[in-house]
DNA sequence: TTTGCATATCGCACTTTTGCGATACACATT
DNA sequence: AATGTGTATCGCAAAAGTGCGATATGCAAA
């Protein structure tokens, strides 16, 4: 933000809306596919499977695993990451929970 | 994007990350919540209780309705946004399935 | 019709994100 | 020890996002 206005804003909003940017890549949803899908994945692959240099994928794995989503591990020159389930069950539980929230409020009323 | 690559990825890739960079604005998700509780908010209210200028909110709204998330309404001098339902069904539901999805493949393995 | 009001849009400055090549680094192999 | 391999980090350039004041626009009231 040009003049960050964050502090501004209540707790969950911050939450909720740096959960959403961690998933406002395409490159990072077809990560997660691909964690998900091989359970864990050696960054060669996923280098080899995105349309992306190296560094930038690197970079991407980076925002994913300062969120939390995802967790690493070297095998000597190698290194794999995986999809923390942990993790990933609670940001899923704050997303639902806050459509939930809005489309109960909505469900009272017609008009608009 | 430095250059955009957003051809090189799948549709629902690309679908799901724009849904989630709409959200990805802790000022947007707070229209949401105020939009929701009242139904029907004239931007005005929206002004007075975000801490940023009228353009700004202005702005955020576009993209919100930009993104179909929401439907803008004027009368006489004042204009109103309310939520679209149907939008934002269709957005919960593709992140539900996104996040099943990835949860579904997890569960059938342990090691990681 | 003039004036005022509510909202949208424009123009600009600043910040953040994205992408990549080059390089550093850690481990393996020879 | 020297070399190779795979990954992370750095430094830069370009693009997108954010914020705001100023202005435009469209309606309403006087």
């Amino acid at each position: 933000m040009a003049f960050n206005k964050k502090n501004h804003f209540h707790a969950e909003e911050i939450f909720l809306s740096d959960f959403a940017r961690t998933l406002a890549h395409p490159a990072r949803i077809a990560i997660l596919r691909k964690l998900a899908e091989n359970n864990k994945c050696i960054v060669g692959d996923l280098v080899n499977d995105l349309p992306l240099a190296q560094s930038t994928v690197s970079q991407h794995l980076k925002e994913l695993k300062k969120a939390g989503l995802i967790k690493g591990h070297v095998f000597g020159t190698k290194s794999s990451y995986c999809i923390d389930p942990e993790s990933l069950k609670a940001f899923s539980e704050a997303l639902n929970e806050f459509t939930e929230e809005l489309m109960e409020n909505l469900s009272d009323r017609k008009e608009c």
